[in-house]
DNA sequence: TGCGTTGTTTCACC
DNA sequence: CGGTGAAACAACGC
């Protein structure tokens, strides 16, 4: 469940491990991960260097000499793991045996760099992809992506951007946060713990969030980004939150209480996506003093 | 063993 | 044209 905040984990390890280092080897052991790859060959890469490493929305990017980049997206399961010697480090969705010997099962492809780092790319359900291509086309591919601001730093979502995002839109609010249109880089972990933080219930309709609590919304966004962060990324495994610091709150944690009131936490559908919740924190849309109420028969 | 899983795309329809 | 809701898809673990 990579999302921005595993996401800038994979950019960060990768930057302070790899700038400046020659790629010496390569294995490829599913091919079919560069499938959108406009080199299928990733001995391309040979003999460059990596010159930088950077991130919109979930997408990483990376930029090697002579005009090339490699894009990674993770999708539901990618890791990017760095090794050399005793030292490892680890971004992304965990693998069944977070402690073994790389590479393992689920490790797809690995690079040999010329400082002794070896980056893994592993990924359980296969769904993520690696795309080398020329660097001067990257720049087309992620303008076609129509992401929105981010969800965080200096060019982060603006409480004016929000409002003129949402302002229309009937959907749960959970869902216009979900589209990478309105806000890039959350994914279904940081929405349920900024819906939390800004006491919102997820199936409120995006136009009915009242214009006041919008600021508290941006805010409660950059919370649980800012958090996700500063932890290195969440750890879901199985449906099941291993928090730290008590983070998150309320993501894949049904049936433990809130933090806030105590109250048990729950679980819903919201578009078909797995939503948890503080029933007493988030109550459902109260509707307001001079809109129609209906009542139904027998009440 | 069929279900759950997520980010993203596609489709029919209003 | 754009919003909506639902389905599809990738493949695996349990």
């Amino acid at each position: 469940m990579p999302e921005l905040p595993e996401v800038e984990t994979a950019r960060w390890i990768i930057e302070s491990t790899l700038l400046g280092a020659r790629l010496i080897a390569t294995e490829v052991r599913l091919p079919k991960l560069l499938r959108y790859s406009d080199f299928p060959d990733i001995d391309t890469l040979l003999g460059k260097e990596l010159i930088c490493a950077r991130r919109r929305a979930k997408l990483l990017i990376t930029d090697w000499s002579e005009d090339l980049a490699m894009l990674f997206h993770l999708k539901l399961s990618g890791q990017i793991s760095l090794q050399r010697d005793g030292e490892r480090l680890t971004a992304g969705h965990p693998v069944p045996d977070p402690g073994g010997p790389y590479p393992h099962k689920s490790t797809h492809i690995s690079f040999d760099f010329d400082t002794g780092w070896v980056l893994h790319l592993s990924d359980v359900r296969q769904f993520g992809w690696i795309r080398v291509m020329p660097a001067d086309a990257v720049d087309a591919f992620i303008a076609a992506q129509k992401f929105g601001p981010e969800a965080v730093g200096p060019h982060g979502i603006t409480v004016e951007q929000l409002k003129a995002s949402l302002a229309r839109r009937s959907i749960p609010v959970k869902l216009a946060l979900l589209d990478q249109s309105v806000v890039a880089g959350i994914g279904n972990i940081y929405v349920d713990e900024a819906l939390h933080r800004a006491k919102i219930h997820p199936m409120t309709p995006a136009k009915d969030v009242p214009p006041e609590v919008l600021p508290t919304l941006v805010g409660a966004i950059r919370w649980a980004i800012g958090t996700g962060i500063e932890q290195g990324g969440a750890k879901i495994i199985h449906n099941r939150a291993y928090p730290i610091d008590g983070f998150p709150e309320v993501h894949a944690r049904k049936g433990e209480t809130c933090p806030v009131c105590g109250d048990e936490i729950i679980k819903i559908k919201v578009g078909q996506r797995g939503t948890y919740l503080c029933p007493t924190c988030q109550p459902e849309a109260v509707v307001m003093a001079g809109n129609q109420t209906r009542r139904r028969s027998g009440e």
